[in-house]
DNA sequence: CGGAATCTTGAAAATGGTCAAGATCAGTGG
DNA sequence: CCACTGATCTTGACCATTTTCAAGATTCCG
């Protein structure tokens, strides 16, 4: 309890200093990991004709939606995201979570037109690189172009990773899998790994895993008789780590990552 | 019976004509549905310097395999491959099949190593690109580079709508989905849309689509006893069209299509 | 022609989904 | 600060779907 506090304060104090400011990427505290990572110092210094501006996204907000054109790449500095797909008959799935450092609006690039929708599930910030000064500053930033499409193989190989999970992992694995690689993303943002807070409803969880909310609250239920974790609602504490891993089959493949540039 | 032999002989015609050479994208039957789709005349001669090779694959040889190193991107002219991913644990999963005219190698830009592995399914051609000199024509040849993007951006949608029926669909919904699309894609490649030969195994489909080779087996003969098609062994007829679309829920999304760079 | 691979089908078992009821929590307004 | 309302979560009982196991049929390929 006192270190869901801790927490909260963390991430409280990050929240300051914003605007619809442009941005220098040789600044940021997140370059490493994000589009620039790789980048030497002159090539940073010509990001600013990349010019990244800044924009805030209130919970519940979307970032952009499916049928949206498609003329930016965010980067998210702060806050949590889902994103999700509507087929025709109505149903709808959750493709993946994006935190800090994560990248989004890599999906249709090709019609133009956004094929999935993302809302912030808190507060969040992104920086906005616009498609087009991505473009035209190929020629002067080769780098950065070779940087888009490792973030887009990343991701096929992310989403590889997942349609394995779904297609094969029974709903323990699921799970299981599921907690390790957010606790492993919290610890690389600087968070503790062993307890954090969730930002998704089981409703959101079992949507990204395939499977019903009934059945993610078993499982939670079912981790905690094991005492693998313990769970108060959104508040997880892992208790048992490699037990957890033998349960998730090392589903917890590094892919199954969520977009990021990091080296 | 007797289309089943003259598909054999529409594709005994294509397989004539076969080199180590550099081909000429300018005059390649396939090039609205390649790399070089949209690039004007000019752009089209100065595909030259990227110089694609060719290369035949045998029946059961890996075109690439996971763990090699990557650096190169390949189109299908003719043939048929599955892609496949193996997990730490040993569990491996067909991620997708790919024909004519669809692109490969676009997985581990990032890591510089494939994360999936390719075997063709029956004898097969690709041309050969080179990464780097992809990279270095990027100056010349912006057009290119766009175009690679939005073959990646397309392979991303791709697997959101592989996750939404992994995720969301039934067996029967999962089996219908997977032959209207394959009835689809031999359509846009002039072949019959009503029938053709399969060139996977139950298992491959299974695997594909998270089903087990008795499941994908079982829901065959379901859809004869229902009239909706006829099947002896890898031979498939098409009967009704519009119902096989309704068990499918309408997943057969123009995103499930294999990844390729049509307009 | 013969052996291996592939496919079909049945019956039993396991897994997850559905439905329903009640508990807990978060945010709101008094 | 507290009660209230709606959202979220838990749990149980039952049901539907898919898997597992097994046996036999068919096809492919050398």
């Amino acid at each position: 309890m006192l270190s869901r506090k801790t927490e909260f304060a963390r991430l409280g104090t990050k929240l300051r200093d914003v605007g619809g400011l442009t941005l220098s990427c040789a600044h940021c505290h997140l370059r490493s990991r994000c589009l620039p990572s790789g980048l030497s110092l002159d090539e940073l210094g010509e990001m600013r004709e990349v010019a990244p501006r800044q924009r805030r996204v209130a919970r519940g907000e979307a970032l952009y939606q499916a049928g949206d054109s498609c003329h930016s790449i965010y980067a998210v500095r702060l806050g949590f995201f889902k994103s999700y797909v509507v087929t025709q008959d109505g149903r709808s799935q959750i493709t993946g979570f994006q935190m800090a450092g994560d990248i989004l609006g890599l999906d249709g690039a090709d019609t133009g037109t956004h094929t999935q929708s993302v809302v912030a599930l808190e507060v969040s910030d992104v920086c906005v690189f616009s498609y087009a000064k991505l473009e035209t500053a190929a020629g002067n930033l080769q780098a950065l172009q070779h940087k888009v499409r490792c973030v887009m193989s990343r991701e096929i190989a992310r989403e590889h990773a997942m349609m394995v999970l779904l297609g094969t992992a029974r709903a323990e694995e699921r799970v299981a899998a599921f907690l390790l690689n957010l606790s492993e993303r919290y610890g690389e943002l600087g968070y503790s790994e062993g307890e954090f807070n969730l930002r998704m409803t089981r409703e959101e969880m079992g949507s990204y895993l395939g499977l019903k909310l009934e059945t993610v609250s078993r499982m939670f239920s079912h981790f905690q008789e094991c005492g693998l974790i313990t769970a108060q609602h959104r508040y997880v504490h892992i208790l048992d780590r490699p037990k957890l891993a033998r349960l998730a089959g090392r589903n917890v493949l590094p892919d199954i990552h969520e977009t990021r540039m990091s080296q």
